[in-house]
RNA sequence: GCGGGUGUAGUUCAGUUGGUUAGAACGCUUCCCUGUCACGGAAGAGGUCGCGGGUUCGAGUCCCGUCACUCGCGCCA
């Protein structure tokens, strides 16, 4: 017979009843009677009732320890067994019972979800990933990326494993380095995403790449980022943004339409028509506007600069260049006092002035602001912004760029409060147009705002013309729910076009052969037309499993200052290892007074 | 770097206006219990109230500082 078991712990049904059987587990809740004692054993496919009477070695064992039980199959009586168990219709007789590793007590319970703090779940992850809800969401995420290779493969695609040690790139995030040993004071840097890499498998004639690339990016963290992630690298020769859209809109629909059920609610998947960057900075103060949520944000500068409209507040900022703009909250003119001041609180804690805004009944406008705008302007008002009897509209006040992403804000904000985002649903689109330059608003400077790789839309005859802000470049998004999915684009693959791009930027050409020689002399010996796009792959798992933070979607994991407590990391050096690699540490006072 | 929130038993939390010996649930230990499945019952152990300072007759509670965690802003093509 098998040394360890004969059956998983899920598997044993009234088929079965009658077999002598081996199975080895964790003891995940056990249930001393005197007399009779039961053991629920788990291991990953689930649980088996086990039965033992007068068995020292069971009534003592504890709680998360390890043991093989070998015994007889065996029908629970009538009135004893359990429609909640798939195995509830059998029990197993323990006979004989080893003890592989018996458990100390555990910090925190595994069969149940007692809200144990992520301090302690994260030095603990083992034991955190025994438990129901980390186990399945593992699972889920292990299965999403099977169904990405399958559908990658079944698209044509190829896949590729790129350098973790490579160079430094002077564009984006920090970069994570690792000291060469071999060539003092230089640096291997690792990949912030193998760009650079896929870019060059199209100039050595693949035509489709992907990958499942490991990302690295040393910059503080959020719910949703981390210092190392997941990417579904993709990209293809020959292709303009529409094929691109093609495949990987079907992809990842597939995908999500795939687990869409794994929460227990099955949620719908639409894939909406694309969408302008300029429209949904306009409309949503985003460029990951979540489109479950139907407020739209309106610009009504207009109004308040009118002579009538005497709100001065505002007219000081706009005669500085600021814009107004509002979100029009239907029916809610009859809320609380308090419905308000809540989302002035907010507003306040954000750093903004407040949240100013007008209640229309009655045929009238009421609230703070409606008496500095006469029934005129207010008439106007209400055309502009949509709004009827018994809704609301709240202001937003800035500089345009402020103005808009904070009224963006306010929009999810206002939202929530009203209980409106829709639910049981995945919203997904694609962003396109994406400006190839901006202004940086203080250094007056202009600099890529994207992808510096990224082709400009009408290529170099539109670089050469006069305003390079007009400029859009062929680089997209896809969104879902409110987080950027994807960032992708068509790229530029012509030498002349790129030198043009970054001496607009600021960049002199000896700067672009410093920084990207290898891929430039790549161009220059016959490069496809080629683009792709990268999905984030525990932001597609994070939004399956319903979660609102990647750590809840990985296995191990740092916590929010990028340190994992479970292995001490990062970690001190020794001497011996910093000389190796001709280092010096300089470290800050704070550091080394503790 | 900045802002919000949190910090009390192993875990999750309560703790009133500053007032006796800081509580609950789960977990843990010992005992009782032959049909439970979140088993039940009895008893018990377990606390630097994050840390330092201050105010006070008296601080978990008030004040100042500091640290940790967490969410967000900056940052992140």
């Amino acid at each position: 017979m098998h040394l360890y078991r004969t059956h998983k712990c899920g598997e044993l049904r009234k088929s079965d009843i009658g077999k002598t059987v081996k199975l080895s587990g964790w003891v995940h809740r056990k249930r001393d009677h005197g007399g009779v004692l039961f053991i629920d054993l788990r291991d990953t496919y689930g649980l088996t009732q086990i039965v033992a009477q007068g068995n020292a070695d069971l009534e003592r064992v504890r709680g998360e320890s390890v043991i093989t039980i070998e015994g007889e199959v065996v029908a629970r009586a009538e009135g004893t067994t359990n429609a909640k168990m798939p195995t509830g219709d059998i029990e197993v007789v323990a006979k004989s019972v080893t003890v592989q590793s018996n458990a100390d007590v555990i910090p925190f319970q595994v069969a149940e979800e007692d809200g144990a703090g992520e301090e302690v779940r994260l030095k603990y992850r083992y034991l955190d990933l025994r438990r129901e809800g980390m186990h399945s969401r593992v699972r889920l995420r292990n299965n999403v990326i099977a169904a990405m290779r399958r559908r990658m493969w079944a698209e044509g695609f190829q896949e590729f494993n790129t350098p973790i040690l490579t160079a430094s790139s002077p564009e984006g995030a920090r970069d994570y380095l690792v000291p060469s040993r071999l060539h003092p004071g230089k640096f291997y840097a690792l990949p912030q995403a193998p760009q650079q890499f896929k870019q060059l498998l199209m100039m050595s004639g693949f035509d489709r790449y992907f990958q499942i690339a490991p990302c690295f990016r040393d910059e503080d963290g959020r719910a949703d980022r981390l210092a190392e992630f997941y990417q579904l690298d993709v990209e293809m020769s020959f292709v303009q943004q529409e094929d691109v859209f093609e495949v990987m809109t079907n992809v990842v629909k597939g995908i999500f339409e795939e687990f869409a059920d794994f929460t227990g609610t099955k949620h719908r998947v639409e894939f909406l028509p694309n969408m302008k960057y300029g429209d949904a900075m306009e409309k949503y103060g985003s460029d990951k506007p979540d489109l479950r949520n139907p407020l739209i944000v309106t610009d009504v500068t207009e109004v308040f600069k009118r002579d009538d409209v005497t709100f001065n507040a505002f007219k000081g900022v706009i005669a500085k260049g600021g814009v107004v703009k509002c979100i029009r909250a239907p029916k809610v003119a009859d809320r609380p006092r308090s419905f308000f001041d809540k989302l002035n609180d907010w507003a306040r804690g954000e750093g903004a002035v407040g949240l100013g805004y007008i209640t229309f009944k009655d045929g009238a406008g009421a609230g703070p602001i409606a008496k500095f705008v006469p029934a005129e302007a207010q008439a106007i008002l209400n055309k502009t912004a949509g709004m009827e009897e018994g809704d609301a509209i709240f202001f937003v006040c800035d500089m345009p760029e402020k103005a808009a992403k904070f009224a963006g804000r306010a929009r999810d904000r206002i939202c929530d409060d009203m209980g409106i985002r829709e639910t049981g649903i995945y919203k997904l689109f694609w962003i396109v147009d994406f400006p190839m330059f901006e202004l940086d608003e203080k250094t007056g400077k202009v600099d890529f705002s994207h992808n510096p790789f990224s082709m400009p839309q009408g290529g170099l005859e539109a670089l050469n013309g006069p305003d390079p802000l007009k400029v859009m470049a062929t680089q997209y998004d896809c969104v879902c729910n409110g987080y950027e999915l994807c960032s992708g684009g068509i790229r530029n693959h012509k030498p002349e076009i790129m030198e043009k791009a970054f001496a607009i930027a600021g960049y002199p050409k000896e700067v672009l052969e410093k920084k990207f020689g290898g891929m430039l002399n790549a161009f220059r010996y016959g490069a496809p037309p080629h683009g792709g796009c990268a999905f984030g792959v525990d932001r597609i798992v994070m939004l399956l499993a319903n979660e609102p933070n990647l750590r809840e979607v990985y296995a191990f994991v740092m916590n929010g200052q990028y340190e994992d407590p479970m292995m001490n990391a990062p970690s001190d050096i020794t001497e011996a290892q910093l000389k190796d690699l001709h280092l010096k540490l300089n470290l800050p006072k704070k550091v080394e007074a503790a």
